[in-house]
DNA sequence: ATAATAGTGTCTTTCAGACAGTATAGT
DNA sequence: ACTATACTGTCTGAAAGACACTATTAT
């Protein structure tokens, strides 16, 4: 039998199959308002969820995604789900990781890739999605809450809890989960479970925490902080933005020393603050090489 | 309605479904024979490859991997399959990235997650694969072309070829990828083509070049190369698996000053070398934190 | 004047790169 | 004695940390 032959007697149907579909983590920054005529407005990290209009968890919040269509690649399905809730088209858009668990879905059988979008709030659109349910921004908030380290045969396990707050106006959704780092003659393994979840959808707060530390991996090793900001910003507002994802306050000197060749200074400045103004800056298209 | 009675009535066939695979990157290191009493012998970095006994691709060489099964969570299917070809049961094992390009797998639709293993060769045991295939050890060399900077509206590209040789014995493998990184409008964006594949089945080839990509950083940012070692060797070994895996060469110092909390002297030595012989070393279980 | 932010200069510390110099088994 | 590898010491230079000091606007 040639290879024709095989594949035209050929019954895909033999194996079982899954459904499949993509969630997508759209992050954002967002100002607040100014407390007072002098001092700058506070960002924030922002993430799109979608409540969600049918069973199972309907009313809870969930990241927005889609099944993926038959002749459609996956990329293409995460680019289109990205389009349909935000309007956005040109973003970052980088996969992070496969969900396979079983029972992840009460609808039975579907695994589900999760991907990561990085959108500059202002570009967005999020008024109505095409499926009628309400998308809203939900304000992050991350914090390790306890973390141990605990000796075991052949080596540790590092366990923690993680306190997922998301916040938009007057609704909080929380997620408690607790990741546990198992490191035994020499091989590293990670595990994460989700303690409690309130008003999050399906194993999401999983996928966001994951997404999370992604976002901040990338941040730390990479350039896609400028995908999260507007064509003109401050080095200051700069600053800011990766300090909020990164969690941690960074030096003021050592960070412009870092930056002088990824940005450019423009004679343009900003306005009506209170103190100083602020020399806006643009990214280095030349950048890199 | 209610969810119960939602999910009773619920219809999960109405979608259409892939099939899904896992394919599996089995890496180890090996030694080569030593050429001369005194010379130490050369290492090389491995990839485990199945030759073809089936349709599609038959007599080709492919990535161990198989479908997943109903009731069963990807990860397990990757370890049932490790287990299966190599009759490894505690290695290193990390999900990379998911292959749902259409036309990628001439059967018809079907998603693909690809995992990295990372074995020491000596517990393998490869003689047998449970479907009868072949199962070989090949010798990866990889190796970028050129590399080009092209300037376009927005940004810049980068485009290089990367050429990828695996070589068993006298079986030779060869493919010869494109891999376009695009910069424009402060986004990054990568695309990977096969330009051409000598015996590798699938899109096998992009998903090798994505996997020694994922080692390669791994390797520099954590400390899994000791999941690739036995339990005791010499910094001089260690440090050759670092150079093959990076593809350059360390310096001896800087490398040592780096390792001495990471790894714990031992009292023995190795022995009938034809000249100074080396502290045998083992990794530090209480390493981090 | 004052509050609040914007921005620079420079001393210290840390760490990687470079390389010379010493050590040692087996033939 | 010689070869090939094993291992250490130290100089140098680049970059990050720390922090003091100066600059500038709206009210």
């Amino acid at each position: 039998m040639d290879e024709r032959e095989y594949l035209e007697n050929y019954d895909i149907s033999k194996y079982e199959r899954p459904s499949f579909t993509v969630d997508i983590l759209v992050f954002a920054i967002a100002n607040e308002k100014r407390e007072n005529y002098r001092r700058l407005s506070k960002k924030s990290l922002r993430l799109l969820l979608i409540k969600r209009g049918e069973h199972p968890f309907k009313g809870q919040w969930a990241l927005p995604g889609g099944f993926v269509r038959a002749n459609e690649n996956i990329d293409a399905t995460a680019r289109r789900e990205l389009k349909e809730e935000t309007n956005v088209e040109h973003a970052y858009l980088e996969q992070l990781h496969t969900w396979g668990d079983l029972g992840r879905d009460p609808r039975g059988w579907i695994i589900s890739t999760s991907y990561m979008a990085l959108v500059n709030g202002d570009d967005c659109n999020i008024e109505s999605g095409d499926d009628a349910d309400e998308a809203r921004w939900f304000e992050v908030n991350y914090k390790v809450i306890n973390e141990e380290k605990v000796a075991t045969d052949n080596g540790y396990r590092i366990q923690s809890n993680i306190e997922l707050v998301l916040t938009a106006g007057d609704i909080e959704l929380k997620a408690i989960l607790e990741k546990i780092s198992i490191y035994e003659n020499h091989i590293e393994r990670e595990e994460i479970n989700i303690i409690e979840s309130r008003n999050i959808a399906f194993d999401h707060p999983k996928m966001i925490e994951y997404g999370l530390d992604s976002l901040r991996k990338k941040v730390e090793q990479t350039d896609i902080v400028f995908s999260l900001m507007p064509e003109l910003f401050t080095l200051t507002e700069l600053q800011k933005v990766y300090e909020i994802i990164l969690g941690k306050s960074l030096l003021m000197a050592a960070f412009r020393r870092k930056l002088t060749d990824i940005v450019i200074e423009t004679e343009e400045f900003t306005k009506d603050a209170g103190h100083r103004p602020s020399r806006l800056h643009r990214f280095n298209n030349e950048w890199r090489f």
